[in-house]
DNA sequence: CCAAAAGTGTTAAAACTACACCCATGA
DNA sequence: TCATGGGTGTAGTTTTAACACTTTTGG
């Protein structure tokens, strides 16, 4: 496991009683499939969570964290345990991103499956390539290894949802600790966005949207001046975003 | 039907013979809904095609087209199936919208559906409520009758993306005919985003894009001046996005 | 000749972009 | 005292928003 808990191994959660079940009509397997994006704030860089597949296919292979969608079990739901017990936290960012449908997409038979696309942040848990027994872990997003099945694409579109959706909503929080100072989360945007911004102009346009909440705390352990520490204040976005408001960065 | 040819029914377009299939585990079913959006130039409103259902349940109320999806047939080309199958149109534009999947959506069992949102201009075809034999009918998006399943749902989200979409991707000229005055964009634009639109800035903004090729023809039939008609360069814009234009409204 | 919509520029305000230096801190 | 990033303002340019009249056409 990435995180410290052992939660269980989740390609193999499928829990009902091996009973067979018999419909009419032949129907595709539905499955969630998760793209988990963290932010490394040291590097900087996007990573996101891969797991080598133990099993056939792609045996060896990395792929996206996933697993069976259960009979009155809502999709978003399945995709949420799938997340927990990947990661081992709650409260994660979590939307769907779309739905995969080709025949072919798994060579045993018609697997649709519904991705999502989640963002997490590392806090004070370390990062590494290619961890422990579970065989989770981050890649560069930008260098990812040779995928199965169809995650390339499913990556490809969960990375251009990303880009696209941080511009008009901050998302860009979800992948950063609570307080955080501005020059993170200025990286944070420059990695996702892929170009420089100006030091000055981010500062000011960020803070006159009056949505960040100055803490009395600083950076610690910094070889140079420590920077204050802000709080995304969520609350009064979501009032202001009623009221007609919208993020743009 | 709402056009000219006769399609057959679509949720009873479930094809393969009726020979029972068995899984170790019991799988949701699986369906495709349409949410298909016109535009009437002349009221002007925005108008989603629904069915009346035959059977239960909700048996009399209406409802998003869709229909089963097959087993070897992808996703999205289910959804263009049910899609031609109700409006006897191909080359409509149509998008993912998202995958609904709560358990209890469906009274009779677990069925997930992938809603897709569809774009059709109406031409020269009547456009009325309440039509003929397969009870398809156009109601104006603000007013819907009561919606079967989760599908109130379903509009509204897709209703949202809609207004949000057009702002920056160039869907409205699928609800318009090939060529049009510019009047009629600014008159969809308004009643998309829900408000007024500075004409002579509409025109001024749309037309210093340069996307927009003036023909040499005019409106006919109308009692004032008859506007110019043009088209939309549709290979320019996806030349000019290529090298990171972006349309904005 | 009337009604209805087409078509057309300018100006003020706001937003955006580019840009450079001093300050605080820890090593 | 040096290296590192924190923190700050202004001026030129571009973009947006507000606004009214003349022209054309059919009835």
């Amino acid at each position: 496991m990435l995180f410290k808990h052992n939660a269980k191994q989740a390609r193999q959660t499928n829990p009902a009683p091996a009973m067979p079940h018999t419909y009419d009509y032949a129907r595709p397997a539905l499955t969630v499939d998760l793209v988990v994006f963290a932010f490394d704030d040291t590097d900087p860089e996007l990573k996101v969570m891969l797991i080598e597949r133990g099993l056939n296919p792609f045996k060896g292979q990395w792929a996206l964290p996933g697993g069976f969608v259960h009979v009155g079990e809502a999709v978003d739901a399945a995709a949420r345990r799938e997340l927990e017990e990947e990661t081992g936290l709650k409260k994660i960012y979590l939307e769907q991103l779309g739905t995969y449908g080709a025949p072919d997409r798994d060579p045993r038979e018609h697997v649709v499956t519904v991705a999502h696309f989640a963002l997490v942040n590392l806090h004070g848990h370390t990062v590494q390539a290619s961890t422990d027994a579970a065989n989770a872990a981050w890649f560069p997003v930008v260098d990812p290894p040779t995928l199965a099945f169809d995650h390339p694409q499913i990556l490809d579109d969960a990375l251009t949802r990303l880009r696209n959706k941080v511009r008009y909503v901050p998302l860009g929080f979800e992948l950063l600790p609570p307080r955080f100072p501005l020059r993170s989360l200025q990286s944070l945007y420059e990695t996702v966005l892929g170009k420089e911004l100006d030091k000055r102009n981010f500062r000011k346009k960020i803070l006159q949207m009056d949505l960040l909440i100055e803490t009395n705390q600083i950076e610690k352990d910094v070889a140079h001046r420590a920077a204050k520490l802000y709080k995304f204040d969520k609350k009064k976005y979501d009032r202001m975003t009623k009221k007609g408001f919208n993020f743009e960065l």
